[in-house]
DNA sequence: TTTATTTGATAGTAATACTATTATATTTGC
DNA sequence: GCAAATATAATAGTATTACTATCAAATAAA
């Protein structure tokens, strides 16, 4: 156990796959299959074909593929909280946090290797492709209750801090963040695929400078 | 012929729902069966039912439920901006434009009686709960040169090009009109469902004037 | 009024999203 | 070191979904 642990509440699995090798397969096969072909052509059966065991192997782990993608997105949200949290010891002031925190959005990520079933970089790219269908459903609200989205709540809420610490004034810091958070991704994506809905011709710096004079911008006391 | 028509490009249809009267009950019908139970929920058999005609009735007109989303979302942006360009005709200021443009995304909107079959404030409700995953899929590209998300760049367009008679030197009009844009949407859906993710506690006013602040300041010369 | 087009009714197929069962490993407790 | 518990593999089976195809009846157009 001299490996970092992402806490990811239990009802986000059926049988905790951090626990098992197999398990560990799971995720990083699924990791995997959907950002290489996306959420919605993955099975459980491919997976199981994957990792070299059967459909009826994953379901013991997850209850189906949305709880799958509700797991590997919220433990990416955790993990990131860690990072930024490691990040911001060595930082000491609240916009250079935020500054900080922008960057670890939109740069891409390296491996962990003390996480080592775990891509971090294809993580990213999966969450890029696929966060808001977690929430996009008629289940939210039950599975709101459950914890399902506990880490993208924790984040917003540790930036949301930040922000209050430049201007205690500022009204609208769980509305910022979720929005700074969720273009990150999107503004990844449609320099990517749809560029002519951002201004950063695939380049990510572009991205962060937007995103963080928006950030600033807003949060100022004028 | 004297009512409104919105265009929306062959590619997004088999068949043209708004030449005949199945056409229109399939739009109509289908608006309110995905904001009732969500688009994962609704199958074509059930359109069927519920317009009381066929399944094959509804493939005729539409390859599949994906296909039909897209065209409902189609058609709510370029609905929207034909309602904006008519009010900015009443407005002289770029930034008197941009912020009614703001309320328009967020405040419901009530039916258009010129297109009876559509009532555009489900459609709406649709739009908030439901719009990424018209890109989010791995068709984007090829949906992309088909004409899919025309509507949507369009609209980007037409309100950076008011950012930019504010401030010609801003660098990131289409972004942040797809994230104010897109914000819009998830602030709407994070009020009534994840309320931690706002600041905007079901109160719309509150979401516009976030969005607003958010915007003007972004734009502003300094 | 013949011809073409649209719709309704029905059937059928392959894939998906599960659930269940049983045999075989593997681990754990004593 | 062995019995008991647990985890996995292999397989089968079901209901639903996402289509495709066919053909007759209704409607519209030439």
């Amino acid at each position: 156990m001299n490996a970092l642990n992402i806490s990811v509440s239990a009802k986000l699995y059926n049988k905790n796959p951090e626990e098992t090798d197999l398990g560990k397969r799971i995720l990083s096969k699924s990791i995997e299959l959907m950002e290489e072909m996306g959420y919605e052509h993955v099975t459980f059966k491919k997976i199981g074909l994957a990792i070299e065991s059967t459909e009826a192997s994953v379901y013991r782990y997850f209850q189906n593929k949305h709880q799958l993608l509700a797991y590997l997105i919220h433990w990416y949200w955790g993990w990131l909280e860690v990072k930024m949290a490691q990040e911001f010891m060595m930082l000491n002031s609240a916009e250079d946090k935020l500054k900080r925190a922008v960057e670890l959005l939109v740069l891409p990520m390296d491996e962990d290797e003390r996480i080592p079933h775990i891509d971090e970089g294809t993580l990213q790219r999966l969450v890029v492709a696929e966060y808001p269908k977690i929430y996009l459903t008629k289940e939210v609200d039950a599975e709101n209750e459950e914890g399902y989205f506990l880490s993208y709540k924790r984040l917003c809420d540790t930036l949301g801090i930040l922000a209050l610490q430049i201007n205690p004034d500022y009204k609208y810091p769980h509305s910022l963040f979720s929005t700074v958070i969720s273009a990150a991704q999107s503004q990844q994506f449609f320099t990517e695929h749809l560029p002519r809905l951002s201004d950063a011709a695939n380049d990510r710096r572009a991205i962060i400078e937007f995103l963080t004079e928006m950030t600033l911008n807003s949060i100022q006391k004028r």
